[in-house]
DNA sequence: ATAATTAATTGCATTTTACAAATAAAATGG
DNA sequence: CCATTTTATTTGTAAAATGCAATTAATTAT
């Protein structure tokens, strides 16, 4: 094992991943949307039914940064927003089909890749990462450490 | 094992690491210096000697954009640039004592809540985790995957 | 019914970003 | 060795992103 402390390990998948984040990103939609709001996009796909709030706070950014990053989506065709049945002050978002599209595809793309990287591994090392990713989120989730939202 | 994708199961944890990083950050200098600054002053502190560019195309950002930072960065006197001996054209960036200092104390506090996130773990399970993520930083260094910078 | 709370938007000032151009030093090649 | 090209960094400038304060509008609490 690399003779470096835990932080830095993390530190550097993190951000070989976001490297990965972002050139699938604009590979998948020809730079019509920035990584923040592939974000958004990515997140709104797996709420059901979500408010703005709801997607801001899994993010962790500002709301009103948020509102006007939805309003861009919306623009760009990729977001649709509708006004909750039972409380006319929330706006619950969805993605248009071609926001589905367009996050199918990123998914895709990411996927390929991630699957091109593990691939140089062994079955067994494969299936340890894998099962160690899970293990890290739910330890996340679960833990006293700051790995949710500020506030 | 959670019923998700890889992608999925690796952007979670990507943005949780991304929460703990900036509260960690923030609490560190109370404020004073961005998560982007942050990533540069860990990279500083990893590279032997390197150059403006050196450190730039690391993180994968804009030479100008970066110019600003480090410049930001040595007014909050964290950082100092050297000409280099033989090439007037190139800057060597280093940290000050300041910058050693918040340096070790945010990988300080990191490895903290890292421990704290990995102590839900067993011992096997944990070694697992760590090792993981130390083959996933070698599978992508060896990657054709973009895991690195564009361009 | 009035006050207090909540969701979302907009005004506005600051910061960040990145392309183009400028500057300056080193390398290249007749 | 001089002219040209390349390389490293900085600066001009305009666009985009950010986040606080204030606003609007709907809901809940007293």
């Amino acid at each position: 094992m690399s003779n470096q402390n835990l932080r830095t390990l993390f530190q550097l998948v993190v951000r070989r991943f976001g490297f990965l984040n972002e050139q699938c990103c604009n590979q998948c939609c020809n730079q019509d949307i920035s990584v923040a709001q592939s974000h958004i996009i990515f997140e709104t796909s797996r709420q059901h039914n979500p408010s703005m709030r709801d997607i801001a706070n899994a993010l962790g950014i500002d709301i009103t940064t948020f509102s006007r990053q939805v309003k861009a989506l919306i623009d760009k065709g990729y977001v649709k927003k509708t006004p909750h049945p039972n409380d006319q002050r929330v706006q619950i978002l969805a993605l248009t089909e071609k926001g589905k599209d367009l996050e199918r595809n990123i998914d895709d793309v990411m996927n390929q890749q991630l699957e091109q990287i593990l691939s140089q591994l062994s079955d067994e090392e494969r299936s340890k990462v894998t099962q160690s990713i899970d293990l890290l989120n739910k330890a996340m989730v679960n833990s006293e450490s700051y790995c949710c939202p500020p506030q």
